[in-house]
DNA sequence: CTTAAATCCGATAACGTTACCGGCAACGAA
DNA sequence: TTCGTTGCCGGTAACGTTATCGGATTTAAG
């Protein structure tokens, strides 16, 4: 890599002062037209381009945000997509970390990044992060920042998330309608907030319902495929089998889904199944699987206006929350009874 | 924001000099040890952190990788996790810009990062991508560039790839030794090199075979499965349908058998079918697909060993290519004959 | 013809950090 | 006592850029 030109390349090569160059690049106005145009040719020709890191030391500010995450999965990656697009239109490059679902890289991650390279971070935690103090220190250093998706609740951020506990309401109610009676849920991790919201929505349905919970009906596990198809054999292994599951992932339920075939059992005529996140593949595999939308672009593009709004605002936005409401698109996995409309 | 603790704090709270107080911090020799700790613990106190702005603007070097992507579907986020873990591991923090196939962002990109952000680029371009005039741009100015999966040919610089043509020649033999005599193909955009090569494979393994190529059965479509639903739907239509379709992506392989499970056609009786990229979908769908694995994960990481080799080392490197075997993996969509071993 | 205003430009400091050089003590040796 | 040798520290310049101020020259106005 060798040195670019700079604005001192132009100033000797014109016997001009670097200031003169630097006004008659911005186009300032107090500059002889000759001479703008002398530099401004010059440059063009050297194909001269400032340098972003001797301005953001100058003004203190990068016009870079630091993304977060735990992965690069569907739906994450979706939200990324979602936030880039808004981000490059305001001007925003944004550096994506991924965790890898490993709370030690998450710190990593934060540690680089807080070393002034980013205006602010969006941040979502990883499921196994269970301490936030690496968190705690980009607020610390009152660096803006702005949590999705996977929200620390008792945080004073501002927060874009889905409302999963109507997600989980949704999927049960549906289930319920359907006339399944014993229904099944597959969680994730024990701290997983969003596995625990959607969980919550399922526990306030049955109860709505006057359906009593059965703590064996409800599994943690890890968020992802074969634990799920573990999780689901044991559960059409029992001698009074729930009717129905509830995954509150996609993953998650096509691991359910190759259990309940592999056990020979139909949907959703025996057993019925409802996944999370509206995933392409959902609507793709027999029998099409029922799944709740999140919405994970409109998110990701809510999040970085949001956070934009925040670097440039005075006021404290600490309390805002937006909540997103889900939508649960049926399909073949659930449905016995046609819907009436 | 607020001013982040800088050497100068520490020096002026001491009552010593910058000088001092930054080779306390780097340990250096030459420093008393009651100095050396009073300033370090207050650095620890105050929370210090280098600005890396600064010491980048020093060095001229920033530690930071631009990654410029088309998208973040399945195969390219797997890739940029290989990347990320072998960066992370090296000391270098990733920046992932994805155009979403566009040319226009694609440029913004590059020239965003150009602006003394990242000390290289490792670059897979868009479909849209014709001209490569902003990726020339970045090695005119002698910076450092690798390209990746979608490399450009004609292009004086190191490439890590997948043996595309290979993959074609292993698909297409594969139907071929299943009896499956007309194999139509569903190629990606005319100008994206990796569909070409694989279609090269396809055109090769015919005529090794003695199979004359019917030019009707090649389609090329958008890499998406809505084209891919429409073209096979078309090509099934024909009076003399091909018994077999090779797609290069599984997303197109969904498409196809989308409309292949409409028309009523039983694989792989009826018609074979074989995607490219061994995405997990691929397992899970009825009938499950063969499918060319490309080993992403690996591409991502070797490409990442060879970029930060290069940022290492004075040779020149840019003859050097690494090309990845693919391998198939055989299932049910294609499979009428069992495999002796 | 003088004065005020307009036009154009250069010097300097600053952003945060480190490399390099030089200086001042204190100390031991001659 | 004197002279080198350490040990410790401070000053300065540099990375690339811009904001600010002030100065010089030209132009316009009276």
């Amino acid at each position: 890599m060798e040195k670019q030109t700079t604005i001192k390349d132009i100033a000797r090569a014109l016997n001009i002062s670097t200031s003169t160059v630097s006004r008659a690049l911005r186009d300032a106005t107090d500059v002889k037209p000759e001479t703008k145009k002398a530099v401004q040719a010059l440059a063009e020709q050297l194909d001269y381009q400032p340098n972003k890191l001797a301005l953001s030391l100058l003004n203190r500010q990068t016009n870079s945000i630091g993304v977060i995450i735990p992965n690069l999965d569907y739906v994450l990656a979706t939200m990324v997509k979602g936030i880039d697009e808004v981000a490059l239109e305001a001007g925003y490059t944004v550096m994506v970390c991924q965790s890898d679902e490993s709370f030690g890289r998450e710190i990593v991650n934060t540690n680089r990044l807080l070393e002034s390279l980013v205006d602010g971070f969006i941040v979502s935690v990883s499921s196994e992060t269970k301490v936030y103090e690496h968190i705690k220190k980009i607020q610390n250093k009152k660096i803006p920042l702005v949590l999705f998706d996977r929200v620390i609740n008792n945080m004073q951020a501002p927060k874009i998330r889905l409302d999963n506990v109507d997600g989980g309401i949704q999927a049960t109610q549906h289930l319920i309608d359907q006339g399944y009676k014993k229904i099944a849920i597959l969680a994730g991790p024990e701290n997983l907030n969003i596995s625990n919201k959607r969980m919550e929505g399922y526990l306030q349905t049955l109860k709505a319902n006057n359906i009593k919970f059965d703590k064996h009906l409800a599994i943690h596990c890890d968020f992802n495929q074969q634990y799920a198809y573990e999780a689901t054999k044991e559960l059409i292994a029992m001698k009074q089998r729930p009717d129905a599951i509830f995954t509150i992932s996609d993953r998650m339920a096509i691991g359910a889904m190759l259990a309940i075939k592999e056990k020979g059992l139909q949907m959703p005529k025996d057993i019925g199944l409802v996944g999370f996140n509206n995933e392409p593949i959902t609507g793709l595999v027999t029998p099409s699987i029922s799944s709740v939308e999140m919405y994970a672009f409109e998110i990701g593009k809510a999040t970085a206006k949001l956070f934009i709004e925040m670097l440039h605002s005075e006021e404290d936005m600490s309390d805002r929350e937006i909540v997103i409401k889900p939508k649960l698109f049926i399909r073949e996995s659930s449905l016995r009874i046609p819907i009436k409309r």
